[in-house]
DNA sequence: ATAAACTCCGTACCCCACTACAGAGTCAAG
DNA sequence: CTTGACTCTGTAGTGGGGTACGGAGTTTAT
């Protein structure tokens, strides 16, 4: 059997049933072959796609960000080109991040440093530079 | 002249004024000094301080994240050494999504090595690695 | 001194991303 | 073959984060 019910998928990705359901709506998630009965039977490798979409959103990409991100493999009427631009505009996205957690990080740094007794924090200075 | 009308920050912030009234609402910046006429009267720094806002929730973090941001530096009950935990785990946190990522970056960049001719997007290959 | 632009407060509404029913049918273990 | 867990569709409700009035008062440029 290697299909699965939407409550083992919801289990395995670690979000609600609903949440599968809406993710099939908004079209995140292909729609699976149904049984008979009407009931879904998901290719094991959903677990793994919603898992994705998950970590995107933590990351702040909505779903329809994510969608795109997604999209970039599927479009078969995008040549390979548009495709590769697509990519690379997500890339310069994800450095736009990353360089703006590292400055938010190394501010969090300087307040560590410059926090170093165990008095109140009324005398901890910096943070100012979060600005 | 050192401070400013709501417009005038709205407009230097980038966000509209009822965004401005919804965080001192919500306590994300503080509620400033206000003329005979009710106008409230903006310190310059609050520019700064909605940018930061804004930065902070395009990474990911809710409101009541930057919140807590925000406040390791003014908890007036808070020890050093709290603040010190605190900022720690903000930076751990950070870090976390650093790598996620970094991740998501270099899988991007297989599809974009993988991706190099210029025939229909079908052809091309990868992306399975999103995973 | 007056019109245009701005601000006030309160309330209501909006979008996104779920989440929770309700009522009916399906499946699987004992 | 029953019973309890699971799934179906559809619709409605929720929480976060704003956004949009409406009606009244204030500022400011001319």
């Amino acid at each position: 059997m290697t299909s699965l019910k939407i409550g083992t998928v919801a289990k395995q990705a670690g979000v609600g049933i609903e949440t599968i359901r809406y993710y099939e709506r908004e079209g995140l998630i292909p729609s699976p072959p149904r049984r008979e009965s009407g009931y879904r039977e998901f290719p094991p490798s959903v677990v793994k796609r919603i898992k994705f979409i998950r970590h995107a959103k933590e990351l702040g990409f909505s779903l329809a960000e994510i969608q795109e991100l997604l999209s970039l493999r599927v479009d078969p009427d995008a040549t390979q080109l548009q495709v590769r631009e697509k990519t690379q505009a997500k890339i310069d996205e994800i450095e736009v991040k990353i360089h703006a957690l590292e400055r938010m990080k190394s501010t969090l740094h300087s307040l560590l440093d410059a926090c170093q007794g165990d008095g109140p924090a009324s005398v901890c200075p910096i943070l100012d530079a979060l600005d």
